[in-house]
DNA sequence: TGTACATCAGTGAACGCGCGTTCACTGATGTAC
DNA sequence: TGTACATCAGTGAACGCGCGTTCACTGATGTAC
């Protein structure tokens, strides 16, 4: 946590840069304490050195702040499995960097990777969200049926083994995360996963 | 909520009533509220009626009675998958409804489901339900060993494939609670799940 | 059988705490003249 | 160039709230004599 006399107030003009260090420490402190009702207002004042009220300048409430770091979250982790097929022909390699990509980002940002699938309330609020989450399911899709049409897959039914394969990536992100386990080479467990699953021959 | 007024108090010697309706109702707000938080102890004194300092006969402290209400569903959730493979011999059998039974404990309580193995710091702290955890996973690969034994399952390391199938059940579990979707025939997943990861022939 | 008394189940008031939020404000910074 | 002033970034005190917990207590119930 910052003193709060190390902090030296903005010049005018640059009053959106406290908007910006209030999603850093909002981030932070969700990925460090590991709940999201520990991410009060008052602890992110703190954390960045600022009084309470001055955050209300930014934001209307404290839910709206944990709301535009939970979008933030989803657009990185998005963001981040789309990327990792940069440049990748192939369907099956293109599948296996997907979820590569999907484990590292729960395996390095925990709580924000739990967050995006793990809120129910907030799930049932967002449309929005409701819409992108629907977006990354049908790429999983098409990427399963790529598998299928270049002959490396016999899946019956893309659609159907996607949902098993994104359950088992979802279970397997959250209880790596949570569980004292002696668990297995991630690599190999994802390999499992998708070979069993997607029947990649 | 019930009136204060139309609770009778226990007769002597019966005084331990209050400790299970305590846990009762600390149960069906975890249900009800979906969230740990907000089971406080002055909100099961108000749902039994009660006044909030009447608790402190029981249980030390509020942690003390979220802790018991998690061991009991440990429990019961233990015994339902355990019970669910009674007098059933076939071990290909026998695993299809382990995990149909883990599916429908976790469809019809979900946030007791769920705060079995989503809580990262109360995980941390128990060392008795670590074991718990323990002895449930050694069950289930001895499952799938059995299915190998029997030349059922093809696969060529019980323990590995074990835990993918424990991470699917678990994301499927936590994201039919969590998500709005439109999923498919759970008995389908629950058979793609097994068969490709278990390498049901 | 009656009564004094110990025990037991539960109460009501109070505590300090951290929270989200409101309010009237301050004081530095840049700008118009 | 100097100065009055508007604007902007941020403050400090206060609010009411629900929380976990402590404390000294009350009053009904069963028991010993």
């Amino acid at each position: 946590m910052k003193d709060s006399s190390s902090r030296q107030r903005n010049k005018r003009g640059e009053g959106s840069k406290l908007r910006e260090e209030i999603l850093q420490a909002a981030t932070k402190l969700l990925e460090e304490t590991g709940s999201e009702e520990s991410v009060t207002l008052r602890a992110i004042a703190r954390e960045i050195g600022v009084a309470a009220p001055s955050i209300y300048g930014h934001f209307d409430s404290r839910e709206s702040i944990v709301d535009t770091v939970i979008d933030q979250a989803f657009e990185d982790f998005f963001a981040a499995v789309l990327q990792s097929t940069q440049n990748v022909g192939d369907p099956v390699e293109r599948l296996r960097k997907s979820g590569v990509a999907y484990l590292e980002f729960a395996d390095e940002f925990p709580q924000r990777y739990a967050i995006l699938f793990d809120r129910r309330e907030h799930i049932e609020h967002s449309r929005t969200e409701f819409h992108s989450r629907e977006a990354a399911f049908n790429a999983l899709v098409a990427l399963v049926q790529a598998c299928i049409d270049s002959g490396q897959s016999s899946s019956d039914d893309a659609s159907k083994d996607s949902v098993a394969i994104w359950a088992a990536l979802h279970g397997l992100a959250m209880l790596r995360a949570n569980m004292k386990f002696d668990w297995p080479d991630i690599n190999d467990t994802l390999d499992r996963i998708l070979n069993g699953v997607a029947h990649i021959n």
